[in-house]
DNA sequence: GATGAATGAGAATTCATTCAT
DNA sequence: TATGAATGAATTCTCATTCAT
């Protein structure tokens, strides 16, 4: 309850936690031990379990930890650009390239997917956490409806979709990366969105 | 000597086999053991091991199950209809109405992604069975491109696509279906599916 | 209780017992099951039931079998010779050979044994059959005491010391036969046997 | 850091080997288990799989205590006399001793006997040790032939003999002591070795 | 006689968690 | 703070045995 170790303190769960997800990434949530975590991190078991009262504890702590990177990657590579349409081709990128650089982001996040029917903190967290991702998505979709840029369509609803179908394209590309290449399939995403969201009255006007 | 009982023992396999579904939608994979299904089918645990060898045979088994009954579906409901363009509809929707009537399919699903970075028999039979179903869609995809409703796409990476934003947006929704209402989901997924596949020409005619 | 069908019967009771002896001696006592067993002999495992009521039921019979096979083998070689000199070395001869033809049935015995502090029936049975053993010895050693071959020792338990000198050096030899040459400890066994029994009085007198 | 707990550590390894050997002794290698240890030690089951990670593990800890232990009893009583013969009937002896008063010794010994056809690592302990008790044995007869005292015999062989002998007499004994009675048979192997091992040329030469 | 489905008592092993040091 | 010894509940899997067919 004392704070004067704070620094210390958060410094030891930010390290378990890495260790949980190096861990977690490599041998799958169901397979592995505090033990493991332990060793990672470079401590003892009793140590772990200093900083977080249980495995539950670290494992939710890990949960935020992947969302939160998930989204400050993508709102980090959207403010890059002006446009909607090219902020929006930035986060669609995003996913890819992190499935391409962490594929592991996604081997975990489906790991807590398979808790949460079963664990309500667990839910909670996914379910708040993929809520405010889907929104980062449908503040660029308005962006570009305000700007004229886009149609008028349900952004919230469309946002969701956009990220539906940009993880889970992620996620079966990282449990076999053989199966089709996910450049052309980015491509074709980046194209079938576009060409949903897009104003067309210019070629309406043509003639 | 054998061949007499196979009907029966067929039965009791499916029974098991039906008894693990129920068991994981309610508990997850994660916690659950062989003497619950044993209980939920009715058998000892000896007698659910007299079937199957181990726990994993009878999760492969209830793997194939499910996909195959997605497959089912899409195939069943598509064949209603005429045009590419409904039977694209149809599958759109017939992943969604499970999602309705079985979330479990679903859960269940996620349960065994979970799984695939760790057991390469549910790799595999992921890998597999997930491209039967993207290739569904890709026959319907090149279907309405022959007929001449769909313009000219990359058919199989978009069939991906579909099948991605549209499971996903179903394990989401089965994860908590308070968050969004499916039915506009579904409607601006049917409304972007369409916008991208079909041909506009008559438009660009219209003056 | 019938006795109509003793015959088959005891054909059906004696292919058990062979199977299990197969059985045993390719994987150990500790690691065969009744199916096992039920495989090698053709039935199912109600079959072997229906013949032995218990697993220690067929292993009792086996013993007794394994035994009355090496008594049967030291029986008939002695008896090709006439002097119990010829007779002995023939004995002894024996055992090296079942050694060499037949190690399975040293494996068995030696898991037997294992089960003699904590079988009382196996501990009859062992004590019962190696006393006969040891006896068949002692006969040719008192035969050539009274023929005046030998010089006059503690018969009997000379006979246990030479059955169980040439039995651990067969059993040794068949955990590990690269250890040792069998036939060079067999040729010095031959010697000291002979040395420590024969008269010597000859040698004494002859200047 | 781990170095300070090696005293404790290796006190209670040692404490589990002990009440494994109790175990064993009293109720044989087939069927004791783990939890039997445990209560035997004063430990959980966890506690005792804290030491040694599996039940093998703990076997083959033991086997090698009991040949360790039967081969310092032969060195230590060999030692005490000067020439080659009263050190080899010491050692004789020493093993019939070890009969009377640790009868488990031998037990438990073919405990692990019955293992070795199917295990490799007992197979190889057993090998190894029993091999060195043979070597011990043929050291004390070459001293006996570089002294004079004994004829010039196979002495490798000849050592295996005495061992597998006085062991199996042992063994048997331990397993019916009321069969006969081990003094005689100690009395005619001391002679038999005797006999056959000890010059005779001052008889020869006696007229 | 013979089958093999079904049972259920065990056994080994794993691991989160507690706690004395 | 940190350790790791110790616990014991939980789980998978094995297999002798029973019994309906």
């Amino acid at each position: 309850m004392t704070t004067r170790n704070t620094g210390k303190e958060e410094k030891r769960k930010t390290q378990i936690v890495q260790a949980a997800f190096d861990v977690i990434s490599s041998t799958g949530y169901n397979y592995f031990t505090i033990e493991d975590i332990a060793n990672r991190a470079g401590l003892s078991k009793g140590g772990v379990l200093h900083y977080f009262k249980s495995k539950e504890d670290i494992l939710i702590h890990l949960l935020e930890l992947i969302y939160r990177q998930i989204e400050e990657t993508i709102v980090r590579r959207s403010q890059r650009y002006r446009t909607a349409e090219k902020k929006l081709k930035a986060i669609i990128i995003a996913f890819i390239i992190t499935a391409k650089r962490h594929p592991a982001v996604y081997t975990v996040m489906v790991d807590f997917w398979a808790q949460v029917p079963t664990n309500e903190r667990v839910r909670n967290i996914n379910g708040k956490i993929y809520g405010i991702i889907c929104d980062e998505v449908r503040k660029i979709i308005d962006l570009g409806i305000d700007s004229g840029e886009f149609i008028r369509v349900d952004s919230p609803n469309v946002a969701r979709l956009v990220v539906s179908m940009v993880m889970n394209t992620a996620i079966q590309w990282t449990f076999d990366n053989r199966a089709y290449n996910i450049d052309h399939v980015t491509r074709a995403c980046l194209s079938m969105v576009t060409a949903y969201l897009k104003k067309r009255w210019e070629l309406k006007a043509e003639p």
